[in-house]
RNA sequence: GGUGGGGUGGCCGAGUGGCUAAUGGCAGCAGACUGUAAAUCUGCCGGGUUAACGCCCUACGAAGGUUCGAAUCCUUCCCCCACCA
C-alpha cells in the first residue's frame, strides 16, 4: 500500500496530487482533524479544485461533536480503499496523523465488549482524578502502561476494570493481523518546514479562518472534539475579543510548530526504517523521486499479494 | 528638577546575607505512544569537563565597598516606569 505522510505543512498533498494525476490514485486522507465538517481552512483541507482533480476519501465524513477514533478511521479506510479500486483507481494513503496509520497497518487489538453505561460512568470519575493518582492506579492494574499520558492511563484503567484484562496483555493477545504491508514516502523538507508553517498560516488568516472560527463558534458547542486542533483554540479566543491578532498568529505559530515537531519524532521511531523513502520537496527533482518511489512500491505491492511473503524488499 | 517603584538566566517572573547555577511558567531540545492522537504524557534545559558522582568557569543593570560569605546590605553611576513639578 502507498502511503505519502510526514509532518504538517511539509508538501505531502502536493507530492499526493502530483502521483494521484499521474499514475490514477484516489488519496485516502488518513488526518484525524480533516474528517470534521465545517474545519476547513484552519485544517488545510483540500480544496474543491483539488478534489475535483482527483477522488479524495476521509474528509468530512465526521460531525464536530463526534469522538472519532483511530480504530473507527481505520474500518472506514478499508472501505474507501475497496472503492478507490472497485473505480479502477490505485488507493495513496496521504497523512501526518500516525496512529490513523498505525491502527491501518499494523491493526490496532480487539477490544473487549464494555457496558458503555459503565465506562461513561468510569471515564467521568477517572477524568476528575489527579495524573498523579491515575499512575498509582495504573500501576497497580497494568503497570507496563503506567508511565503513558493521562488519556492512555484512563483507557487501561478502564478496560483494567470493566474487562477485567489489562491492555498490554490484550496487545499481544488480540493483535489483528495487517492487511497491507504499507511504503511509506516521508515527505520532510527539512529546515524549510519551518517558513513554509508561517506562510500557510499567514495564508489561513487572510483567507477566512477567522470566519470560519466565528461561524462555528454560533454552531458546534464549545467542548466538541473538533476543537482541539491546534490552532483552533487560538483564534477562538481572538474572535470572542481575548486575544490580538498578533498574539494569535504567534501562538497558533508555535503550536503548529511542536506538532510537526512531534509528528517528526512519532514518524522517525515509530515507523520501520526499511519500509520508508525519505523525500525532501525543496529537492528539483522531488517528482523523478516520488515516481520512482510509487513504482517501488508497486511491485512490492504485487510481490505480497500474490506471495505473502516473508521478507521484506528494501526501498 | 523632586518623590516613589523597578532593572534576575532566550522571554516572563520568584527570591531579600550562607541550604542559590538561582522556585515557577513559557520558548527550545530529546523521548514515549495500539480506540479523543493537530491528543495525552516524560526527561533535559548558563558554559566547560566527566560514563556518572564531581570539579572548574561565568552569571542576578555597571563600578566600587561592607562581610568569613552578597542576587540579597551600603555608595556612586546608567536605564525604565509612575506620580508631583
Amino acid at each position: 500500500m502507498h502511503v505519502v505522510c510526514g509532518p504538517t505543512a511539509a508538501g505531502k498533498s502536493e507530492v499526493a496530487m502530483w502521483l494521484a494525476e499521474r499514475a490514477a490514485c484516489a488519496l485516502i486522507s488518513a488526518d484525524s482533524r480533516q474528517i470534521y465538517r465545517g474545519f476547513d481552512v484552519g485544517t488545510a483541507k483540500p480544496s474543491p479544485a483539488d478534489r475535483s482533480r482527483a477522488p479524495h476519501y476521509g474528509i468530512d465524513v465526521a460531525e464536530p461533536t463526534e469522538r472519532y477514533s483511530a480504530a473507527a478511521w481505520a474500518e472506514a479506510a478499508d472501505g474507501w480503499i475497496s472503492g478507490a479500486r472497485a473505480g479502477g483507481r490505485t488507493p495513496l494513503v496521504v497523512g501526518g496523523t500516525g496512529l490513523y496509520l498505525r491502527a491501518l497497518f499494523d491493526g490496532l487489538f480487539a477490544e473487549p465488549a464494555l457496558d458503555a453505561v459503565r465506562r461513561g460512568a468510569l471515564e467521568e470519575l477517572l477524568g476528575t482524578l489527579e495524573l498523579d493518582e491515575l499512575r498509582r492506579w495504573a500501576n497497580i492494574l497494568d503497570p507496563a502502561r503506567a508511565h503513558l499520558g493521562r488519556t492512555q492511563l484512563v483507557r487501561a484503567i478502564g478496560i483494567a476494570l470493566l474487562a477485567g484484562e489489562r491492555v498490554s496483555d490484550l496487545h499481544r493477545r488480540n493483535a489483528r493481523p495487517p492487511r497491507w504491508r504499507p511504503r511509506y514516502l516521508l515527505v520532510d523538507p527539512g529546515p524549510a518546514l519551518q517558513p513554509r508553517i508561517a506562510a500557510r498560516l499567514d495564508h489561513m488568516l487572510d483567507h477566512g479562518w477567522p470566519d470560519e472560527v466565528r461561524r462555528l463558534m454560533q454552531t458546534v458547542s464549545a467542548d466538541a472534539p473538533a476543537w482541539n486542533a491546534s490552532g483552533y483554540g487560538a483564534v477562538r479566543d481572538w474572535m470572542a475579543g481575548r486575544s490580538t491578532r498578533d498574539a494569535t498568529r504567534e501562538r497558533v505559530l508555535i503550536e503548529t510548530r511542536q506538532y510537526a515537531k512531534r509528528q517528526r519524532t512519532w514518524f522517525r521511531h515509530q515507523l520501520p526504517e526499511r519500509l520508508v523513502t525519505h523525500l525532501d520537496p525543496t529537492d528539483v527533482d522531488w517528482p523523478t523521486r516520488a515516481a520512482r518511489w510509487f513504482e517501488v512500491a508497486s511491485t512490492a505491492n504485487e510481490q505480497a499479494t500474490t506471495a505473502p511473503a516473508t521478507g521484506e524488499a528494501s526501498s
